[in-house]
DNA sequence: TAGATTGTTAATCGATTAACAATC
DNA sequence: TAGATTGTTAATCGATTAACAATC
């Protein structure tokens, strides 16, 4: 929404082909998925089948692929092993990231077992919380370290994602100290703005606000 | 993203001042939280310091707030009390929300004990789930019901609001469970692209789809 | 009155999509 | 060749924002 998107100053490194509209960036994932489940019956493709299971417009899909290496083939479609890769390589998840979680309540604890995050190579390394009672605990095989002992461990478990499950008091403290530590990315579950340094990247995720939202469409009837 | 924004066919009941941009929707509970957060320190406050706290463009701070029954006092600023009100007028958060969520695993349960639904006027009221081992546990004293009953219970407690929190499989059977039994919005947390009859709104949060977006910016380096 | 700040205009920018030529 | 489907153009639409008159 109010991204600063990376790019500090004049020549960075941007990711592969040059930079995609965010909104193209966002569809990404969606195409990934819907090709992964697609991958064991078929070996190819049309912009209109994937459409169909991503419930984007088939002129935008066909847009939104023509930003990576031209992947589709006129009158056949796109195949899916190919396209699947491009899209790996173009999100840049062709490396594992390790993933460090700030807040070891139930939110922390659930993301911390999330299954999700393991199958598209994220691997949580390391779990944080202030209370004593939790520090200690091994959930998923990780220990809860105290958030005093933040910094150390992100940059010994070389965690370049932060993902934020705290109360919104604490966030932006520990917004500070994941990014002091090397964290090049905030993935924010706490109702917070937060404020980093240009070239940190922030993406908010925001439960409550998502039901407020629905709350509005259902027409305050 | 793709949502069909409610308004079936012709003259439907839309929601109180018009329809608003949906921009403008997703920004209105940024505004509200910050306004709770201001309530304590300051009766009135600024486009200026909306903008501040919220991390939006002061100007579509204004221009956002405009939708609503003129709010601003010109030379002042906007009341804050007053703001809040309006701003949960029209989000249509002056009633409260029954809500029941599908699938009483880690994520389900955290869910279910998230205190920021309740906060803003949404009660849990059904817990479901397939595993025999899970149901009849008392999550937050909201006993885990079996899927199998999920029409009467939803009908029961009159669940107005549906949240999938199961595997991508059952989601879309699950969906339509929810809207057979009256359920007209849904928070979709399955990796699953639901196919819903006009009328329901369908919001999707993917949480491995958020860190792929990250990986992304984080420049495949 | 002078200072502040809204509400609104108009320009700009980015995202979406229909249409179709290119081409497999 | 005929049929299919991409890649791309151009039109449209919606969202953002600077600027400023209105006005407290």
């Amino acid at each position: 929404m109010h991204l600063d998107f990376g790019v500090t100053g004049g020549a960075s490194l941007t990711p592969m082909k040059g930079n995609l509209p965010p909104a193209t960036v966002a569809r990404l994932p969606l195409y990934l998925r819907a090709l992964i489940d697609l991958a064991a019956g078929q070996s190819t493709c049309s912009s209109e089948e994937l459409a169909e299971c991503t419930g984007v417009n088939p002129a935008q899909v066909r847009k939104d692929l023509s930003y990576l290496e031209a992947a589709g083939v006129r009158g056949v479609g796109y195949r899916v092993a190919t396209l699947r890769d491009q899209l790996r390589a173009a999100l840049g998840l062709t490396r594992s990231y390790r993933v460090a979680i700030a807040g070891a309540g139930n939110l922390g604890r659930a993301l911390t077992m999330y299954p999700g995050f393991m199958d598209s190579g994220f691997e949580i390394v390391a779990l944080f919380d202030v209370d004593p009672e939790r520090i200690g605990d091994e959930i998923n095989s990780i220990p809860v370290s105290p958030l005093g002992a933040l910094e150390d461990v992100v940059r010994d478990r070389g965690a370049a994602i932060g993902i934020i499950a705290t109360p919104a008091e604490a966030a932006q403290e520990v917004a500070d100290r994941f990014v002091a530590a090397g964290v090049q990315s905030i993935l924010n579950f706490a109702p917070a703005i937060l404020k980093v340094k240009e070239g940190v990247v922030v993406r908010r995720v925001d439960l409550s606000t998502e039901l407020q939202i629905l709350a509005y469409y259902q027409g305050a009837n």
